[in-house]
DNA sequence: ATGGCGGTGGAGCACCGA
């Protein structure tokens, strides 16, 4: 059995009082990271250590950064999608010789603000998500099982923002972005989420601004993926909601599964 | 949905996030 945790973290210095917090209370196997904001020499991997956790990441200076923290040794297989290795978004690890674990942060894909009309960002997260796809179905072709987990900044229903015309346009909900969620669960991956319930009004996100939290004015960005021959392995999933309004917490929750493996 | 938050970098304020 294993106890698997994803949470972007929005820097993992920041966070290191309430990560030990998350550490101490859910006990995980493996901990998924995103937005760690590291480059190696800043990376906790000796705190991590002392808690029993081996540490593996694909950091970058200042922005994104994604890293896997597993209580049992594993080996990196890969940390960037071909072609995108200019920012840390991806790290693979092989738990076994048939399975891999995967941490992502798929590109946001807004413009700049001073620079609305300019599609760069956009077209680098379609092109991301589809070299993402493309890998993960060779994976499973090959016969390789596959837990992915991360925040994958798409707004994929109507309900899975608290007001979705506030977002109409947007990187995070246009129609091309939404396509890319479903690419996946094509290929296919299981929605560990979306296996459980359908429910509208389900969010791992709540914005620092506006007094989002409070006014549960949140988002649904963050999720786990398998490989279709762990579908009956899961036995649940959760929304660690709590950590979202705690102090010096980050504006994702940590979401939650085990899986009988 | 951004002035209003929170983080990084590098020493001011620009840039990024969603």
């Amino acid at each position: 059995m294993k106890k698997i945790i994803s949470w972007n973290v929005a820097s993992i210095r920041a966070r290191t009082s309430l990560f030990n917090t998350l550490i101490k209370n859910e006990k995980p196997d493996i901990i998924l990271l995103q937005e760690v904001k590291a480059q190696d020499h800043q990376f906790p991997f000796v705190e991590f250590e002392s808690m029993g956790y081996h540490g593996y990441l694909s950091g970058q200076k200042a922005y994104n950064g994604v890293a896997i923290l597993s209580l049992t040794r594993m080996d990196v297989k890969r940390v960037a999608l071909d072609g995108f290795e200019d920012q840390a978004r991806f790290i693979e690890t092989a738990l076994d010789e048939k399975t891999s674990v995967i941490s992502v942060y798929a590109p946001n894909g807004q413009p700049p603000m001073n620079f609305p009309e300019d599609t760069s960002r956009l077209d680098y997260k379609l092109r991301w998500f589809d070299a993402l796809v493309k890998y993960l179905s060779e994976q499973v072709a090959k016969g390789r099982s596959v837990i992915l987990g991360g925040d994958f900044n798409v707004i994929y229903q109507d309900g899975d923002v608290y007001n979705a015309k506030l977002f109409e346009g947007s990187a995070l909900i246009v129609p091309e972005v939404r396509q890319k969620l479903k690419a996946l669960t094509d290929i296919p991956m299981i929605n560990i989420l979306r296996e459980k319930t359908n429910e509208s009004g389900v969010y791992t996100f709540w914005d620092f601004q506006g007094g989002a939290w409070p006014r549960n004015h949140g988002i649904l960005l963050d999720y786990f993926f398998v490989s279709n021959d762990l579908k009956s392995k899961v036995k649940s999933f959760d929304i660690l909601k709590d950590y979202r309004g705690m102090e010096k917490t980050s504006d994702h929750a940590p979401i939650c599964c085990v899986l009988d493996i």
